[in-house]
DNA sequence: TCAATGCGTATGTCCGGACAATCGGACCGC
DNA sequence: GCGGTCCGATTGTCCGGACATACGCATTGA
């Protein structure tokens, strides 16, 4: 029942933070079953050395996830919910890799081009501008899943041929001290023409998965732009939203 | 250059809320120009009579609606991003409401069934007891645009069907008290049968973009299951992605 | 001229306490 | 038996302060 928690003074983790984790691992490993109170955040504070302040603050962390509810003359407690997979801002790089199968890139273009209005507009860069234009094609096992084109702003990243074929653009981004932040996304479908039929290796006219998105790092400037397609039979989107209030 | 900011103390509204909308008002409005500094914690405090815990209560909130950022040793500024659209859950009735668009719905199933082992899964009920079962058409200029096929838990909510075609599910469910809080989404696309297609006046082998979504409270408990086809013509998704460390 | 250092400033973290609002159950009266 | 009321428990809000940490800039030194 009693929870085996502790903080360690000295490590340069924020006291708040090595809670939630250490909160967040037993709900995942099950020590703390769905719809168990947590205990008192007083008594909590106590037994940990901390005040209620932080306390309260590690478990903000994981309501804000989803994970516990607080309710006033209550308590807090783990949510009845099987899934909890974070929403993320979805890769597909990584959401394959994670799905155990080993995605293979074959990039088609990786240039440099004059921004038309549309990718402009988008990236808040100048019609006309330089922006990076990188097409990919996204295969597992041998066949085509999905055809991305996508455009980044000028100077913000060196778009190596090599490495966009071993890894995903996020992650690159990422490594390139880029912090995603959040993405504005369409989503639809549409009749594949001939071009895209061949691209993907499907009949003219078949269904298409579209999406386009921007994506905006945490100081809010617009650091990628791009539309994909996808075979409708080999990909889908899955992903969580939270209502915000 | 100053804002024109104050907390009523009377108020029942919490002093961060008032705080957190007023800002809000002034980003929304233009008063706070992307890129602007907001001033530092401690004299906001000290202007409104407020302590520094309540004022960063309220920037944070806003920080993390993706309206502000913060920078160490510089201070929080107002995101450059002109999209501040806030992530929804999104509701197809509201969404077209908010679009100008008056949506009509045409109930054609409201009924209490046995509930299949899909459903039962995604409701966390049992296999073959009862849950609600609503099928609605969503026309808008007279032209259908989407058929919606819901599974609700029993004893959740009276569906009554003259309310049903007169508002959004989503809101009758709102209005019945129940707080929404998460939903796991699949989107994809498909041919349209020879059924779908003549429900939504396509013609048969037509794309469809197809959505199914579980709805969860604030408790973990899922309230809906749902199976949508839409006219991608008529209809995309559009939402924006939160990056969650 | 250019790089390293130091300093001011702002946010990040943490503390201890106080009172209010709300929930649930126990108690009491009818 | 039943309903309303009171009360303990728990979270919600708010305060004032303290120190740590990181960023930008000016100063200093090579």
């Amino acid at each position: 029942m009693s929870l085996d928690l502790s903080v360690d003074r000295s490590s340069p983790v924020p006291l708040y933070f090595q809670l939630a984790q250490q909160l967040e691992a037993s709900i995942e490993h099950g020590a703390l079953t769905p719809g168990s109170l947590l205990g008192n955040e007083i008594e909590l504070a106590a037994r940990l050395g901390l005040s209620r302040p932080t306390v309260r603050q590690a478990i903000q962390s994981l309501v804000d996830k989803g994970l516990l509810v607080r309710r006033r003359g209550v308590g807090t407690q783990v949510v009845h919910s099987k899934v909890r997979r974070p929403l993320e801002l979805s890769s597909l790089f990584d959401d394959l890799e994670a799905a155990g199968q080993r995605p293979a890139t074959k990039v088609l273009v990786n240039t440099v081009v004059p921004a038309t209005a549309e990718v402009a507009a988008a990236l808040g860069a100048a019609e006309g501008g330089d922006v990076h234009r990188v097409e990919r094609l996204r295969l597992t096992h041998g066949e085509p899943m999905a055809y991305m084109c996508n455009y980044l702003p000028p100077g913000l990243l060196d778009l190596d041929t090599g490495q966009l074929e071993a890894t995903g653009l996020y992650r690159l981004m990422r490594a390139a001290g880029i912090t995603l932040h959040s993405a504005r996304q369409t989503i639809g479908a549409r009749a594949a023409t001939d071009g895209e039929a061949e691209r993907l290796g499907e009949d003219a006219g078949a269904p298409l998965l579209t999406m386009e998105r921007t994506t905006f790092d945490d100081t809010g400037r617009a650091v990628e732009f791009g539309t994909h397609t996808y075979r409708p039979s080999r990909y889908s989107f899955e992903f969580q939203l939270l209502v915000r209030s």
